[in-house]
DNA sequence: TCGTATCGCTACGATACCGTAGCGTTCTAT
DNA sequence: ATAGAACGCTACGGTATCGTAGCGATACGA
């Protein structure tokens, strides 16, 4: 970030210390998250956990605000876009993904997430951050889908993925059922039927 | 909840300064929980706002913990079943009203209830209270139209209400798309079209 | 080797919060 | 009218948090 900055000697490119604090306390604060929630994360709980001094976390990240956006920014991975050839498991892979994907303990993350998004604009742009790629992989199956001719083209592909995307997530953190591979497939068929 | 410890006089029914002070504190309460969650409400705050005095916040709720329940817990209306003879309109008439709930100022505490369900084992229940409401009225509305032999039985009316709440909540909370009537009852079209 | 960047440590100041104690005042029910 | 309940007010004690300052120790890079 502050490559740019003047310095007497050429410009470091990478301390290895840095390095190593700034992976450090990442790392810590990943875990503090998924256990903790956005909320329960603190700057001192951080320092305390990884061993890396106050201080240091200051020294490279300018307040809480930011190592939390700095690690939920990370958390976002995108998911490759599946091209079986077919439409139909096309959809499923990328429904199944989501689904084991939501199984995992970062996913708690998320709810805090939304949560923080209806009030801090900066974590509303995370969001729609997150909620871009995961939309994307579905939006570019879809389309592919269309221009095949295995969907028609009059059906709204956000719709679409809504009715996916939607069920998994209901069951993940609002009804709390089981969330299988079945259910994701299932829910696959059905988004995908009423185009008969 | 108190009523039934012993007095010296009778046991007083109804004392008009206890209500006020109770419904001042609640409704700033709800406010509060709307405009910040429940991550930003503070008992020094609801007294403040209220002009109900800290200690007499805490002669009737035992802690911040209780505050936040009780008023949480009165969120939850619970939705009158409606009864259009026809298994399509009285989906469409739920699912329209869900939508529109969840565009009234209080939809912004859902979110934090689900974060603190997945540590809260208090909220949890809530949430699950909460989600148990809604979901009565939908399934008692599938099972009537099953029962009028508009619907196959061997369909999962649990895997309906996901297909037809997870995508109005997906729309609320994470894709942050319009949410309008007309969606509303295009999701019930879909969730109703796989069975033909 | 040697300058310097980075580090850890301790100690702050400021703020916010929870929950309680004491005391005098006001209201209610009888 | 009067006892007792409920109230508001002020003031605590304790804890947690953010973010900063100063200082000596250490490791990196030329």
């Amino acid at each position: 970030m502050k490559k740019d900055t003047k310095r007497k000697r050429p410009a470091r490119e990478t301390d290895e210390r840095v390095e190593k604090s700034k992976k450090a306390v990442l790392t810590t604060t990943y875990e503090l998250l998924a256990k903790s929630g956005l909320g329960g994360v603190s700057v001192d709980e951080v320092s305390r956990r990884s061993g890396v001094a106050k201080t240091t976390i200051y020294r490279h990240w300018p307040s809480r605000e930011a190592l939390l956006l700095d690690a939920c920014s990370q958390l976002s991975t995108r998911p490759v876009v599946p091209d079986t050839g077919k439409l139909r498991t096309d959809l499923e892979a990328l429904a199944v993904g989501a689904a084991m994907r939501l199984q995992q303990p970062w996913s708690t993350v998320l709810p805090s997430i939304i949560d923080a998004a209806e009030r801090d604009k900066e974590l509303a742009k995370l969001q729609s951050q997150i909620h871009a790629q995961m939309r994307g992989a579905f939006i570019a199956v879809i389309e592919r889908g269309q221009e095949r001719g295995e969907l028609a083209r009059s059906l709204d592909a956000r719709e679409i993925v809504a009715s996916i995307i939607g069920p998994i997530m209901y069951r993940r953190f609002f009804s709390r059922e089981l969330l299988d591979e079945a259910f994701a497939k299932k829910i696959v068929e059905r988004a995908l039927r009423v185009s008969d």
